[in-house]
Order: structure tokens, then C-alpha cells, then sequence
DNA sequence: AGCCAGGACAAGT
DNA sequence: ACTTGTCATGGC
């Protein structure tokens, strides 16, 4: 059970297990996040929040409410989630994978965020083909322009209809490249409902997946990692060049995404952070 | 200078 | 169904 005390404006939460601010923020599932020594700054949902590790089984949100965080940060950062009834099924799937063990003990504090859907898709259309770095500045002028446009605070992700008017031009005046187009496209079928991002909820993967695609721009990758961090499915299995290496190096290609079972898309994450920023 | 980055698309086999 | 060149941009 956590507990939840208020203090300095902010609230701590005590008694997690599974969780590490560092590695959550830094595991290449967001973008709009600084992580330095044992805290993340950043902005979601249309807020400026830091989170700070005190412990091992504590942290500390700031600025926060108890109601707050019942309301928003609790489900997230998925502290509503028991990873570690999680992490069991996925040990007892994959019994004899020493692969997935040891990238599981490596990236234990790792938790699966639940982003705004939104943000997550246009975030991920313009991660392809890109670098960190380059996606998180690109995403950065795209909220400050966004900000400029509608008079609103540069804290906030741009909706759909602040893309729309900034137009495909102003999309590429961002250096944001052939991507311009795409999200332009996407933009414009949220906004006329063509695409309905709150029924993909009750969809399976695979069929939230064909709807993600309608857009242009949106791929297999970009759909998978648009529903494993932006919608809390955790089956879904986004598979990038890092991902491709883990599974041609530790499994010879002979493994599918559905033999790690309803929480692929976690397992996935684990290999990718251990492939990517452990091994190197 | 050339290659790579949390890819997708169109055109060609 | 599978392979290949192309798409902007910036860092190395």
C-alpha cells in the first residue's frame, strides 16, 4: 500500500517498489523530461512538474496535490499497477530467458508511462528516422509555436487544431523535415474525428493498430510505441532498429512478440533499455 | 565526406 | 510478400 503525505507544495509518495525516476524518464519512452541525478524535470499534461527519487521506495512530486496525484500522476506513472505481479508472469512465460532476466534486473525501476495519446502519436511520428536529442528539441518548438499561435502557454502539447492552422509550412519551418506532411495528416483526422483517438481504449492491439495507420506517416513502430506509451498497452511491441538487434542477437529471430505473452510490449522495453543504454 | 538516428512510403522485383 | 531508394535534418 503507498502512502500519500503532502509536503512543501508537493506530495511524497512512500512504500513503491519497481520504480526508479531516473530510469523511467530516461528510457527513451518521452521526450519532454531532463533527467539529472536522482530527478526528472519536465512537463505533461499541461503542467511543469519535477520528480525527485528520496529513496529507493520513496518519491517526491513537486508541484503536486494529494488530489492531484489520485487524479493524474498516479496513473502516469502507473504506481496503480502491481509490476510486480507483472514482472512474475512475465518470468514464469519466459522461464529460461536469461536474456530478458538479466535486462529485467537492470531496468527493474523501469514503469511503462500512460502519456496524453496525442502527444505520444505525434511524438513518435517525429522520432522516426531522428535522434533523441533532435525529437525532444523538435517537439519543444513545436509546443513554443503552438504556444505563440494560440496565445496559450508553451507548457501545453499543441492539439490537433493548433497543427492545422500552423499548416504543413509552419510544421516545416520547425525543421521537422519530411515529417511535416505527417503530422499535418494526423492533425487533421483527429480533428474531424476520422480518427477517434478515445475508442482505441476498448480496441484490441492489432485493431487500434489499423486505425493508427490510416494516418499518414504511421507505421507499424510508430503505432506500437503510440499504444504501449500512450494508451497502456502493454502488449504492444514496437520493434526499432535497437529491438531488431536483441532479437537477432539474443534470440536468432526465432522468437515472436506474442511468446512474451499480454506484457510483451514491457519485456520489449527492458531489452531495448538494456541493449541500448547498458550494453551500449 | 559519409553514416546514423526508437521509420514509412512508393516503386520495383 | 520481400527488397531498395528516398524522404529533411543535425551530430559525429
Amino acid at each position: 500500500m503507498l502512502k500519500i503525505k503532502s509536503e512543501n507544495g508537493g506530495v511524497r509518495v512512500g512504500g513503491i517498489t519497481f520504480f526508479d525516476v531516473t530510469q523511467t524518464f530516461d528510457c527513451g519512452q518521452c521526450f519532454r523530461f531532463t533527467v539529472e541525478e536522482n530527478r526528472a524535470a519536465g512537463f505533461a499534461f499541461g503542467r511543469e512538474v519535477t520528480l525527485t527519487q528520496l529513496s529507493e521506495n520513496e518519491i517526491y512530486i513537486n508541484p503536486c496535490t494529494e488530489k492531484e496525484y489520485r487524479e493524474l500522476w498516479e496513473r502516469y506513472l502507473s504506481l496503480d499497477t502491481d509490476y510486480g505481479a507483472i514482472r512474475a508472469e512475465l518470468k514464469s512465460i519466459r522461464r529460461d530467458d536469461e536474456k530478458l532476466a538479466l535486462a529485467m534486473e537492470t531496468g527493474r525501476g523501469i514503469r511503462i508511462l500512460r502519456q496524453d495519446p496525442w502527444e505520444t502519436l505525434c511524438s513518435f511520428i517525429i522520432s522516426q528516422n531522428n535522434n533523441i536529442p533532435r525529437i525532444k528539441k523538435i517537439i519543444d518548438s513545436l509546443c513554443r509555436a503552438g504556444a505563440e499561435l494560440t496565445g496559450g502557454s508553451p507548457v501545453a502539447f499543441p492539439g490537433p487544431d493548433a497543427l492545422v492552422r500552423m499548416g504543413t509550412e509552419g510544421l516545416f519551418a520547425l525543421r521537422t523535415g519530411f515529417r511535416a506532411a505527417y503530422l499535418y495528416d494526423a492533425a487533421c483526422k483527429v480533428l474531424s474525428g476520422e480518427v477517434e483517438l478515445g475508442g482505441l481504449f476498448g480496441m484490441s492491439c492489432a485493431e487500434a493498430e489499423t486505425e493508427l495507420c490510416r494516418i499518414k506517416g504511421v507505421g507499424p513502430k510508430v503505432a506500437a510505441c503510440t499504444l504501449l506509451f500512450g494508451f497502456g498497452k502493454l502488449d504492444a511491441f514496437p520493434i526499432d532498429v535497437w529491438v531488431r538487434r536483441v532479437l537477432t542477437e539474443y534470440y536468432g529471430d526465432s522468437v515472436a512478440p506474442s511468446s512474451f505473452g499480454r506484457y510483451a510490449g514491457l519485456a520489449q522495453q527492458y531489452l531495448f533499455y538494456h541493449r541500448r543504454y547498458v550494453e551500449g
